[in-house]
RNA sequence: GGUCUCGUGGCCGAGCGGUUAGGCAGAGGUCUGCAAAACCUUGUACAGCGGUUCGAAUCCGCUCGAGACCUCCA
């Protein structure tokens, strides 16, 4: 299997070559979503970059195991008086099992990303579902002496391990700016630094969920729960770690220290971090009251928000976009995108349709050497599609007749656009109609009928109307030298 | 305050030392009964000021502006 694959490792600030540990296997992680709100347009970003990795992975050979993880227990809210649990608030307040609004979540999480065209991984933990194994690499660093118990919690010691491993290797921060800088937050008392951060959090009365352990009845630490179970799906050593930008400190760089300490080892040989989806230049976020729920983005449903946008327009438009750019969200760009998805997944159409020619006018192996060129320079999606509307205007104009391509080349298109456009981009055409279809072609064709004749009786009155009224329904009617033809547009 | 990123034509967004990115919108044309779609033609942009270079949007410095992280966050 060929691989020319390069990642930009957010380690080392460069694109590598990407060299599996034990090729042809792959194995990755990403942090996946807090159960206890619905998805906004912030989380579709990496949901869609890093399914446009394992497609990308799987599609150039790769045998992927894909872990992205339910966090259901352990995230403190920073708001919060007491550091409670963000799964056990929101059940207190609607009067719910924490697991109820867990589960109420997850499958709502899960129906959007089945919206988005996003594949499921190849495990999705739950760190409810980890204690134990949470509990154990706790153990194990404290053996190791890294971790101090107060009251009950256990926090790891990063002054301490900063004197063999440098602490912030991936963000670029260094322990004595970290000391300088941090934050005074409550219940920093505990510490005996302020970077250090908790391994396990005896839980208070009013927490809910709790587990016991050697130190107390708690819960894990916010960073335990990738670790372990990373190490436990992926073992000690894998691939890729993914996620958003902002997970990078310190999430990710308390990940790096706890599975160095544990394993002895660097867990992750290649970081990916995707960019943020901004909204009027602004960071989307739960907490800054400016998500825009993908919900209301598939139904128009909101103040900001001019029409509904197919959960296709919203993938092709964070594809249009490298992953580790910032990306705008707006309006006009977004029905920006709407057409030019709809010039490609018709033209990827009109492929099917194409007459064979006698000579090619068009280069399809060097159109298709490009994609691939595009993916391997660390998933560029945007020059990958940029191609393809290269290819587009080419198989309009052989559509039309202006241009001719040979059968062998049409194959090579065929398979070229399948592959790049379904199977790797992973988008799809929007599903019309429901179970009548037979009935609706049927009156269709009539109506079609009707007008033909009007038309060859020049009753262009009586066929404008035909049309206007059809329009009326969303139904658009199209005059080719071939005859008419109808869509439902959405 | 510290660390870092970014500023590209009407909008979104690639490129990152020398060739058209691409999409959408706009303009003109071909086709059509009229439309729609499609095709052809059309824009010469890189925050500002210096510097390096034969040559810079692309490298360096400064200025201005925006954003992220430093605290849960995708």
């Amino acid at each position: 299997m060929e691989n020319n694959l390069v990642i930009y490792n957010t380690l080392s600030r460069k694109k590598e070559a990407f060299v599996p540990l034990k090729s042809p296997f792959v194995g990755m992680y990403v942090c996946g979503p807090t159960v206890y709100g619905d998805a906004h347009l912030g989380h579709a970003r990496p949901a869609i970059t890093f399914d446009l990795v394992y497609r990308y992975l799987k599609h150039i050979g790769f045998k992927v195991r894909y872990v992205r993880n339910i966090t259901d227990v352990g995230h403190l809210e920073a708001d919060a008086d007491e550091g409670e649990d963000k799964i056990a608030k929101k059940a207190r307040l609607e009067q719910l099992e924490p697991m109820e609004v867990v589960q109420y979540y997850v499958n709502r999480y899960r129906e959007n990303m089945k919206q988005l065209n996003v594949l499921p991984p190849s495990i999705e933990p739950h760190a409810s579902g980890h204690i134990i194994e949470q509990i154990e690499m706790v153990k194990n660093i404290q053996d190791k002496g890294f971790a101090y118990e107060t009251n009950g919690s256990l926090y790891f010691d990063v002054e301490k391990y900063n004197e063999s491993h440098p602490y912030g290797i991936l963000s670029g921060r260094k322990i004595e700016d970290l000391m300088a800088n941090t934050r005074e937050l409550e219940g920093q008392d505990e510490k005996k630094n302020p970077m250090d951060f908790a391994l396990w959090k005896k839980a208070q009365p009013e927490h809910i969920m709790r587990w016991p352990s050697p130190w107390s009845d708690g819960f894990p630490g916010w960073h335990m729960e990738c670790s372990a179970m990373g190490c436990k799906y992926l073992g000690e050593e894998f691939d890729i770690h993914g996620g958003g930008m902002d997970l990078m400190f310190p999430h990710h760089e308390a990940e790096i220290a706890q599975s160095q300490i544990a394993n002895g080892k660097q867990a992750v040989k290649y970081w990916m971090h995707n960019n943020m989806v901004t909204l009027n230049g602004q960071k989307m976020g739960k907490s800054l009251g400016n998500a825009i729920d993908l919900e209301a983005a598939f139904t128009g449903n909101h103040k900001l928000m001019e029409q509904a946008y197919s959960p296709m327009t919203i993938r092709f438009f964070i594809l249009q976009a490298q992953y580790r750019s910032t990306l705008d969200f707006s309006n006009e760009a977004l029905q920006a995108a709407e057409k030019g998805l709809d010039r490609l997944l018709k033209a990827t159409e009109t492929i099917h349709n194409l007459k064979t020619g006698e000579t090619s006018d068009f280069n399809i192996q060097e159109l298709k050497d490009k994609c691939y060129a595009a993916m391997n320079d660390d998933f560029n999606s945007p020059i990958t599609i940029a191609n393809l509307f290269d290819g587009v205007r080419w198989i309009n104009s052989v559509n039309d007749g202006k241009a001719s391509l040979k059968r062998e080349d049409i194959e090579l298109l065929k398979t070229l656009y399948n592959d790049f456009v379904f199977d790797i981009l992973g988008l799809k055409s929007e599903e019309v109609g429901s179970g009548n279809d037979g009935l609706v072609e049927g009156v269709m064709n009539t109506i079609l009928e009707l007008r033909k004749d009007a038309k060859l009786n020049k009753d262009w009155t009586a066929a404008d109307k035909i049309r206007d009224e059809l329009a009326k329904l969303n139904i658009v009617i199209k005059d080719t030298k071939d005859g008419a033809t109808w869509e439902v547009k959405e």
